[in-house]
DNA sequence: AATGAATGAGAGTTCATTCAT
DNA sequence: GATGAATGAACTCTCATTCAT
């Protein structure tokens, strides 16, 4: 787990995160000095990043303190403020690239699955085994209430599409995408406090896709599938 | 909703609550004085519990607290004190207190229900109503995570019931308890920040014991059963 | 020098000065306890304002540190933040109350004096008794630039009586306003540095008497008032 | 107005202002390299005064500074500390290039005068008149406090040219001093915030010749005379 | 019991300064 | 020489907690 290919581009998000000190216009043009630079600030944002992930991950109460931020990346205080104006800011940036990460790597199991209860099973299972192999995600993910606007869009499209289909049989959308999201997210509570059988996550979406009323039938096809071995990032930071 | 009823007895919580002052032994004697003072303590007491339950279901951030909690109690910072360690305690003694409400006037329509299908339908229904009912005490209750040792107790006991009789067929009892508590969880979730339709709780739970495996037509009956009205608190603190 | 007679009604500024921590509204109806309270309240906020006077007057370098006001009050961080929101409130808090103190002190005296020349020249010299007896009062009001509205009226209301009689004869008022405001400025710089002869605060005001364009015998005769004896702030805080 | 040519000789202060890295003692021998560096190094200096000039000057508060200035100057944090240790070195810098400035230009329309009171009177006519055309220059001089130890000394010799001859009339040096300082730098307080009309500064110095008892007659004398054009610094820098 | 002024530890934030490139 | 990422001391500010009344 390392942000470190995000960054790729040009070193920090475009988005609305504003550094407190611009970069002097002139040296824009771009020398030896200039990508070094970039990949230096690639690097130390990473890390930061990457920390937050772990301490807030591993947090029992629930406020979010700056100092352990930057204690766990090893950076100074100062450094911080170079790249976020608030711990608001960072958890921001990091579910964002946790949830890019894990959109991207379920994004080609997804290509080839046509099926809605296919598709649907597929993702949770990627997710599920993503969560278990990976303690301090999985952490995290929960603490910041799984609110991610893309995986509630992927969801949601299985999810209709299913309904359309009459593969699925949920009363309404909004009950289906609560017992799904709800569900996985228990599990995943589960999986951050404690140890979990390598069968738990098929159990799991055993039983949503049943609440879903699936046939018996779809749903062993479903989790008969193979998942394709998990996308590993790039570098580690730190 | 009013935390009044449960400190009849001293007027206060028998557990761990350490009050910073020792009563005064010698009024224990009890006079008129005495019975007046502790009338005041569970007063008062109460209308800091109720303060907080609307105070911290209200609240969207994870911010400070015990300032806007005695302001909304309308007491002075001393006597929170004198009723309370910390939030965390005061925050403790309302939760349980949320959960033995509830609890209480769950019990009271389980007596007569014996399938297990039908109890955790009714159980779930009766949750679900008075989350619909009660804006503050759903949002107080999906914030503290729905954590309470008695409501966890219950479920379980269904669950094991039902999957002993072959009435449920959930792969283990961890799965079926996910499946159960995540989904009402995001159910209350859903319902604290919008409002849904009367029949939103039926579909929900209908899905819920689809996942258990429960037959359609025992799903039917457990859905229609008529819920006892809802118990009301006997007086209101502020 | 004390800023208590100033929160003899209510304990603190009727202005903008908002407490961080509201008062809880059912205690004002005002027994014994309130009063003491507010007693109270006049007294540190009085330290507060004292101890801001003298440590501004006396630093050297620029930037006014509220940790040194603090310190120099005696008080806690969190007692300051209960009565000014920023350095810039209590500065500001600080300026008016020496200015009323002033214009009171001097206002008295005027009440007698009819002829702008005579007027213009005691107000001038009772500034300078007043810097020349009391340094850091004199400091304060030169770091603050003696901006305070109500001195530029009075002074301003002088002269335009004086150009308007032909007592004074100044090419305009601005001009006339820099010559009177620019010295005298300039005569307190100085005795807030250096000690200065007794003759000196007369000296000053005979020059400035001059550059208006008034005779000598009306100069003379304008010097020859003798002042009303300096007024005492009643107590002093600490 | 640049500070450019102040720094022709070896392209930095020959003061206190000790540079963090020596310079490389092989480079003196003087080649092409070396006059190339030198006017490199003048020329960044002269841009990072004539920045700190524009930006204190401009200032409203008191606030941070040294960020501000490398920006308005464009050059980076490192560079800044290759010419001054503090903002406070630069500042003093700046202050004595601009009073050399001052002092220099007016110099010699002093040359030819003799009589005390016109040679102040032109002098203080021509720093007006340079405050007037200005207004960075202006406000810089006034934050600054008019410090100066040379514009001091040349004023203080006309007074007491003046004091000695019988020409001026004020009870002691301090008191001429103080007047004729302290009307200037309000005047040019006005300036710094607000227009005023070309007649201005000729009516200030009219109240102050006044103030210093110079006869009517010696004071329309000294306010016809023409004064020279104002000098230009050669080049500007950026 | 209740009050609220006072407290001070600790969180949050800035900015002058250094130094590897 | 110039650069700018990194630094951390110094500052501002908040808020849970105490205690005299």
């Amino acid at each position: 787990m390392s942000p470190e290919v995000k960054f790729a581009g040009d070193g920090r998000f475009k988005s609305d995160m504003a550094r407190t000190r611009p970069t002097n216009s002139r040296a824009v043009a771009g020398g030896h000095r200039t990508r070094v630079g970039l990949q230096r600030r690639a690097r130390t944002q990473a890390r930061i990043i990457a920390a937050a992930v772990r301490v807030f991950g591993g947090k029992r109460s629930a406020a979010p303190v700056i100092d352990e931020f930057i204690e766990a990346a090893g950076v100074a205080h100062g450094t911080f403020y170079n790249y976020f104006k608030s711990t608001d800011e960072l958890l921001q940036a990091a579910s964002q690239w946790l949830e890019d990460d894990l959109i991207v790597s379920v994004a080609g199991a997804m290509s080839t699955v046509k099926d809605p209860g296919e598709r649907l099973g597929t993702r949770v299972r990627m997710w599920l085994r993503k969560a278990r192999a990976d303690r301090a995600w999985c952490a995290f993910v929960v603490r910041q209430q799984l609110r991610g606007a893309r995986v509630e869009r992927e969801v949601t499209g299985d999810l209709r599409a299913g309904l359309r289909s009459g593969a699925f049989a949920a009363p309404s959308l909004p009950v289906a995408r609560d017992l799904v999201i709800g569900t996985a997210r228990e599990a995943m509570v589960r999986m951050s406090v404690a140890r979990v059988p390598s069968t738990y996550a098929a159990a799991v979406v055993r039983v949503m896709l049943r609440g879903l009323g699936l046939k018996e039938s779809a749903i062993a096809k479903a989790l008969s599938r193979s998942l394709p071995p998990m996308q590993r990032r790039s570098r580690a930071a730190r």
